[in-house]
DNA sequence: GCATATGCGGACAATTATATCCTGTAATGG
DNA sequence: CCATTACAGGATATAATTGTCCGCATATGC
C-alpha cells in the first residue's frame, strides 16, 4: 500500500508527536530504535518532513526532531503520505491505467473508486494527535 | 496498490477472458498489445497464470492463451493478485510492522482493516466473468 | 518431414527502491 | 574558541522490480 519509506515516515512521525506532547525533541537514533527503521534512510525520509514544514529538527547538543502538540493536530496522516509517495494512492486506476478515470472507467473503476475513497478518507480525517492521543508519554514504540 | 506485473496480469486476464468468450484464444502479442504493456515481461507473467492453472496455453500456429466462459466465472480477481502479489495486500499492517495484529494492533489498525476488508471483499467478490460480462466480444482494450 | 507460428524459459540489462557510509555543518556548553 | 553532539546531504552499495533478448520446444498445416 505504501512504500518502506512511507511507513518509515509514518512511524517516525508518530513516535516523535508522542514525544512532542512534553515538548521534548527525539533525536534521529531513538525515532530509528523506536520504530524499528533504518537510522540513516529515515534521516532522508525525515528530512523531506522537515522541509516540508510539518516537523522541526534541530542540530547540535539535545537537538533532535519535534512536532509540537499544536502541530500534530493540524498534520494529517494524507500529508506524510503525500509527500512521500505522492497522491498515486489515491488517484491512480487499480489497474494502472493512465487513461481511466469516470468517463472512461476501467471495468473495476466504481469498485476502487469506492476503497480508494475510505482509504483518503481515513488518511485525510486522521491527524497525528488522534493517533498519539492517549499513548502514555513518550512511551509510543513501533517497531516491526 | 499491485506491483506492475499483477496489474499486466489482472489486464491480460482480462483480455483473453473477453476473447474466450468467443472461443477463441488470444496470442501474447495481441494481448500486450491490447493492454499496453511490454509484451516479454507479460509473457512472464502469464506463465504464473498457466502454472496456476488459471489460463489456458497452447503452442504452435493458432495458439495462444485461452479462459472459457466456464473458467471465466470461476476465477476470482483475488486469485490472479494471490498468485502474483501474494496476500500482502490483505494482510500486511498499513504501517508496516510484522507485529501489528487485532490484539496488538498498531494505531491505525482497526481504520486499516476496513479498508482492507473492503478490498478484499471487492476482489474475492468479482469473477472475471463479472467484469468482461456486457463488453462487446473481442472488443475490450485496456491500454494505458 | 518441413517450414512456420507461437509460447517457454533462462540469461541478462535497466530502473527504481532501499540501505549504508562518510564528511560537512550548525548548535550547545563550557 | 573548542570539543562535542547531532542533523544534512552527497556518494555509494545492495536488493527488488521491471523490462529485453534469444534460442528452445511444441503444435500446425502443407
Amino acid at each position: 500500500m505504501f512504500s518502506k519509506a512511507c511507513e518509515y515516515g509514518i512511524r517516525a512521525a508518530m513516535c516523535i508527536a508522542a514525544c512532542g506532547r512534553g515538548g521534548e525533541r527525539l533525536g534521529l537514533k531513538e525515532v530509528a530504535e523506536r520504530t524499528g527503521s533504518p537510522e540513516a534512510f529515515t534521516a532522508k525520509v525525515l528530512r523531506r518532513l522537515v522541509e516540508g514544514g510539518l516537523i522541526d529538527s534541530q542540530r547540535g547538543p539535545n537537538g533532535g526532531f519535534l512536532i509540537t502538540p499544536d502541530q500534530a493536530r493540524k498534520i494529517r496522516i494524507s500529508r506524510i503520505v503525500d509527500m512521500i509517495d505522492g497522491d498515486a494512492v489515491y488517484k491512480g486506476c487499480g489497474l494502472g491505467l493512465d487513461a481511466c478515470d469516470a468517463r472512461k472507467p476501467c471495468p473495476l473503476h466504481d469498485q476502487f473508486a469506492k476503497v480508494r475513497a475510505d482509504l483518503r478518507r481515513l488518511l485525510e480525517g486522521t491527524t497525528l494527535h488522534d493517533v498519539v492521543d492517549g499513548v502514555p508519554l513518550g512511551k509510543i514504540i513501533l517497531k516491526r
